[in-house]
This record gives structure tokens, sequence and C-alpha cells, in this order.
DNA sequence: CGGAATCCGAGACGATACTG
DNA sequence: CAGTATCGTCTCGGATTCCG
């Protein structure tokens, strides 16, 4: 599906023919990370400051570490789904915005998110009765 | 958005708050490992053999383990996305097929991948500028 | 406030070998 | 064929500290 993926690292024995480092993803690859799928979802309603991305994520969903939310920032600006616009101010403040491409992304998003709220239940149960037989 | 990410390890210091297992996932985050939505798209077409869907994966995804595709099946199993048939045969034949909640997967899917295959060179055009400047 | 740097444990994942 | 078992490496990602 995308041959980005099999390109070896340098340095590492394991990686002789395979594994991937997150930096080398493309596309579908890039929602496969906890946050960035989310990121774009909070996004999509407009500009956020790192604080309020970092809260609002958070509420709902458990929390992000700096470090990740960082992290993940850097990488879709990289990817040119967002922006990231440092105003030279004390304190500072420094704001997040999706760019055409990043907003496109909420669509797609958007179905996916649907089924899994629609189908959260059926797959607690099977998980439940999967986890109670023998 | 999903609580079950919170739910900490009981002899983990990492996980005092957060860091889920890949076992605790829900829903969309079922689709954030490498795999699971690559083998609903293969068994979207329709029953699978084992070896049959790891030399597909071999084909377009540079290869899996036979651990990680053991791993993969097994979870997918137990969210109740497919179901594994073993015909006591010998040789033997283990067959996989997706249950209607994983095949109801298979059109949110198709519209992130279609996206990413749409978008794959803007992405890795940004990239490129992003890392060429300073 | 918005990071960067460092440390470190847990677990994801591949390789290999063995089994029914 | 379809796994299981064991092992080792590498990466993820939280905690903590420091900075302008």
């Amino acid at each position: 599906m995308d041959d980005a993926r099999i390109r070896p690292r340098p340095g590492s024995p394991g990686a002789a023919r395979g594994h991937a480092t997150r930096d080398d993803r493309v596309g579908m690859d890039r929602l496969a990370d906890q946050w960035s799928g989310l990121v774009i979802l909070l996004l999509a309603d407009g500009t956020r400051r790192y604080a309020e991305l970092r809260s609002a994520l958070r509420e709902f969903a458990g929390g992000i570490s700096e470090k990740m939310l960082t992290q993940t920032l850097r990488g879709m600006e990289r990817d040119g789904l967002l922006t990231r616009r440092d105003h030279q101010t004390y304190p500072r403040r420094v704001e997040y915005t999706l760019t055409p491409l990043g907003l496109s992304l909420r669509e797609p998003l958007l179905t996916v998110c649907d089924w899994s709220a629609r189908h959260r239940e059926d797959i607690r149960r099977a998980r439940a009765r999967y986890d109670a037989s023998p």
C-alpha cells in the first residue's frame, strides 16, 4: 500500500527489512497514531493555542504529555496538515491552524469516528464475550 | 473520546495515569495499528486462509511476521470483527471471515484510504519542503 | 507560556526454532 | 500449514528538569 514503509533504516539491525519509523509514514499511516486524528477534529473548528489543545485533549482523551503533543504537532506541520504561528509576545502565544489539506481530512475522519461511536458497544460486548469463554 | 484508555496497568510505573496497551483499545483505536485496517480490506472480498493473508500482506505492505499476523487476527476476533474457523484437517486449514460488524467497517475505511491515495503526493511534497528549510 | 533535553521503563515487533 | 515459545532489539512515550 505504501512502499515508504519498507525503506530500511541505516543503523538499526531490526530494520534489516521493514519496520517503519513514525517519520516515514504517509497518508493513512499518519492517522495511525493516537493523536493526529483527534487534533484534526479539534482544529477543524478553528485556530487553537497549544495550551488549549492540551486541555481539550485532556478532557476527552485522558491527556497527552507535552512531549507527545509537540511531537504530533510538528509532524503534522511537516506533512502540511497545519501551520504554526508564533506571536513573539510575552507570555508566549503559539497558534495552530489547519491548512486546506488538513481540513480536507476532516470528512473522511468523521466517517470513521462515526463508525467507532456507533459500534463501541458492540465491540465492548464482543470483547467481554471472548474474554469470558474458555 | 474513550475512557478505556486511561485505565492504568497494575504493575507499570509509567502507567500511573495513561499509556494504553493495545488490548485496551476500542473502535477507532483498533485501526490505529499497522495491520487491522489492511486485513479488513483484504477480507472484504471474502474468506481467506492464514497463509493467503500473509502473502497478500507481504505483497503490498512489506510483509508481516507470523507473530504479528496471529496477534492481529486474534485481536480482531476478540473484537468481533472476524471469525476464525479451523477445519481439523491435515494439512491444517484455518479460515478467517469478516463478521457483519467487520464488514461494516469497510466503507469508512475506504474513505480514509481514498483520501490517503489522493493526497499522498501533497504530503510527500510538504515533507520535502519542510525538511529542506532551515 | 511553549517548548527542548534527558532519562528510563514497558512493550511492540522481528527472528528463530519448535510443534501437531 | 498454522501456529506457539523464546529471545533480543528498538521505539514509544511519560516524568522531570531547564530555558527564553
